[in-house]
DNA sequence: TGACGAAATTGGAACGTTCCAATTATGAAA
DNA sequence: TTTCATAATTGGAACGTTCCAATTTCGTCA
């Protein structure tokens, strides 16, 4: 059972052709004639033939590999924006290469090394806690087309598509404003990370916009996963002048929030408001359901595909900064359907 | 800006040495002066070298990439798999291919080969739904080493290692009937795979050996989801002799559950005892703590990388078949914290 | 029949690496 | 000094493909 190799050569003997016009049957030319396309796929098909991609790139001097590096797959959004980018690009007859940094530099050094080796012909990277402008340095100045998904790297000469984190956060709480909420947290996320900066900006401009007096005590940082969503929430809860209402920093942080509210005998939309960030997959069929900034992550991902694929073909591609815009999806986390009901009854 | 690849010649000029010397230096030999070394070093530095693993591949004839197919990302479970198999592979110095087929067939059939195009040196897939024997032939009389995991495909002459589904059951109810449970319900999954029908018969045997009477009214399937677990409940609920606890198909599904029961106003595990399947990250800090199979997700990803590894590097191995042990992880889900403590006031 | 343009086919070089066999440098022993 | 083993280095072929320029085949028209 020793399988040598079937090359080109092999299925243009057996085809009694060149192997030029085999080539040219394997990338669909029209130059050749139908009749050897004919014998020439007949032998493919007979010898088992299989394509060595690695051989033409080395020609070709390019590939069909995209990257993607995300900093926690674990973390449902990021999967999910794994599958969006996968679904483009795979249909544009790319590969894609997905490696996990767990939110370690060097891993990420590493693995974006390693994807420059295999001749990735483009990237999408949410990059790591931490990474800086001169860990991209050697990509872009390299040509290689790089967009930046879901944080950002300020002053770093590439593409990027994060949501609009500012204006969601402001639409949710002015959304818990109008509900008659006055003492309202905003739970969870890592204080050194520009898209908790961004969140929590928008949170505070609502507050000031209607004149609301904040307190920096209502702003309680924890990892950005349900574990943190829990202590922070108890964190919220020590507090003399308790909150009614949270936005929280994102999902994952939301339900560890309902999850603590009900370690206390609070139902989470009943006695306390609270929204999330992200809309994850499991937002909706929560109970109760989590109302939440719509981010949609595998929508995101296939945007980004799309960007990254158009300046691949470019060639040489504009730096492009997209803000994607995002939308309050209200569910009952927030009270709303309470609130729905009594103005029914009233 | 037009960048002209530097390539081992290159740095062979610039160090004074030969291309051969270079690419001694390059694979880490010892045959190399220490002085020359340094200077190779230097020069790869300077003139910003990066490695072309593609020719390498093609004049070994071997590559240090491994494939990963799941049939869905979206579930946390493969995406801590994936994370799982990327640690080993990535310290093993491969790297990793990743791709979804969302449960399709025909998706799976053209990144296997694509993945094949580009020569991947092994395969873990866990098959979509309704994957047959033929469709993996290509690969296993190839040679390419593949790792079936989670799903088992009967006559796949391919090394598999799924958790052992029946046993995990079996604890589960038996864990139930202990707590005085009864009237037990299997909810969710599809019933017509291979991981339903193992989950189903250990529900199916425990209860035999118990000389407890089942139903077949008790077994409900639904799709393997959050959402699904919540129709599922419903229907349970809706039978003349309700049941009062249910092992779930998965941890999905028993959060979709759980979220049915408290729609009508039951709180899982005091009032209905609920176990899961997976121990998916979020079922430690759910609330209630869900009561599991704990399958270690992320564990499994490894030891399937490492079985693969092992193989690849045997060149030739014997398929071999592993059902990883599984454990039952009480928590909250199914009373037991309850019943402690009404122990202790007793 | 010859000529001609279009259609189809082809051989060889090239891509960037590794491997092999061969060569040269080095140093110790005679 | 010569000799020899060992340590370092090296040029060229090879991997499987694509591209280019060149060639052959074909049908059509004069």
């Amino acid at each position: 059972m020793v399988k040598e190799r079937v090359t080109v050569i092999d299925i243009a003997h057996a085809a009694g052709v060149s192997k030029s016009t085999v080539s040219l049957v394997l990338q669909g030319s029209s130059l050749v004639n139908e009749a050897t396309r004919a014998k020439v796929n007949a032998a493919i098909r007979d010898l088992g033939y299989v394509y060595n991609r690695g051989a033409a790139n080395l020609r070709q001097a390019k590939s069909k590999i995209i990257g993607i590096v995300v900093n926690d797959l674990t973390n449902s959004f990021f999967a999910e924006l794994a599958v969006g980018v996968d679904a483009v690009v795979q249909s544009a007859g790319f590969v894609q290469f997905l490696a996990n940094t767990g939110e370690k530099i060097e891993r990420q050094r590493e693995v974006v090394a390693s994807m420059r080796e295999h001749g990735v012909s483009g990237l999408i990277v949410s990059p790591a806690r931490g990474t800086e402008v001169a860990d991209l340095a050697p990509l872009v100045d390299s040509g290689i087309p790089v967009v930046l998904v879901v944080r950002d790297i300020a002053g770093a000469d590439v593409s990027s598509l994060i949501s609009d984190n500012h204006a969601g956060a402001m639409a949710a709480v002015r959304h818990l404003i109008e509900r008659g909420h006055q003492r309202i947290a905003f739970l969870g996320g890592f204080p050194d990370t520009a898209v908790f900066e961004a969140r929590m900006r928008g949170y505070r401009d609502a507050l000031i916009e209607t004149g609301i007096a904040g307190s920096d005590a209502l702003i309680i940082g924890s990892a950005p996963s349900r574990a943190g969503g829990v202590t922070a929430v108890e964190q919220a809860m020590m507090l003399a002048d308790r909150p009614t209402a949270a936005l929280c920093f994102n999902d994952a942080v939301a339900f560890g929030v309902c999850d603590g509210l009900r370690a206390r005998r609070l139902e989470p939309g009943a006695d306390f408001a609270v929204i999330g960030f992200d809309d994850v997959i499991e937002a909706k069929t929560a109970v109760p359901a989590l109302t939440t900034v719509s981010v949609d992550p595998q929508g995101m991902g296939q945007r980004a595909a799309e960007l990254l694929l158009k300046q691949i073909k470019a060639g040489k591609a504009e730096p492009e900064a997209i803000v994607s815009s995002v939308r309050l999806v209200v569910r009952q986390s927030c009270g709303a359907a309470v609130e729905r009901k009594r103005e029914v009854l009233a």
